[in-house]
DNA sequence: GCATCATTTCGACATTTCTAGAAATATTGA
DNA sequence: TCAATATTTCTAGAAATGTCGAAATGATGC
């Protein structure tokens, strides 16, 4: 899957996204890359400090940055790994609740049931 | 899983959350369920309105009530489903953000790079 | 009790994902 | 070029998940 832009996630790259985060492991991952905030860190201290290395965190890198909630850079003989969930969620959350209440009942106008 | 209360999400409970939305079949069926409201729909008129029928319906809505974004009533010989995902999102946001920056360098502060 | 309708449980099979070791690639420095 | 470091690709077995039909459960009305 492609990077996204600003325009609407598809039902697949949504499901791909969360996928990606509906694993401890991945979650873990990704929470390490949170705490330490955009500059990011290499492969290898991302593995010291979520506990996964080598074939094993390629592999989830590959599937978080697939979803887009990931960037790697190369720099020097390292990749550099930054989460960029930051922009993610939100359009993560906007997904969810999408189009809810269209074919809700007609006296229930959109939007309209007080859950913000 | 138990239904969760205002407590913190603990990683094995997002995990599961998000897992649950990662299916495009069950992302899917939850937007049926928003997009009908807070009514919600029998397991039948679900099954219609998202394609997903008997057995393997009833496998998907199992673990979207575990992850806490359905929730099921009967009612007479029908089983009444309505997502409350509207609750779950946010709280899920926030475990995807939380303790953001805390391993980060000294100069950059606590949440302190833009993206709030 | 019996027939019917709505849904679930069970069991089997197909598919996908996870994990990890070994070999391969790429970068750096001597 | 050689050795060391950092990471990825390849491969395959193990584990988890998805799908579906058939039988089972449970509610309703006659």
């Amino acid at each position: 899957m492609k990077r996204f832009e600003t325009t609407e996630l598809s039902l697949t790259e949504a499901a791909a996204a969360f996928a990606a985060l509906g694993s401890e492991q991945r979650l873990g991952i990704l929470q390490v890359l949170v705490r330490a905030g955009p500059e990011g860190l290499s492969m290898g201290e991302l593995g010291e400090r979520s506990g996964v290395r080598g074939s094993t965190l390629t592999h989830h890198l590959r599937i978080l940055t697939a979803a887009g909630l990931v960037e790697q850079a190369k720099q020097g003989r390292s990749i550099i790994c930054s989460s960029i969930a930051y922009d993610q969620i939100e359009e993560l959350s906007r997904f969810l609740l999408r189009n809810c209440c269209e074919d809700a009942v007609p006296p229930l106008v959109k939007g309209d049931h007080g859950h913000g």
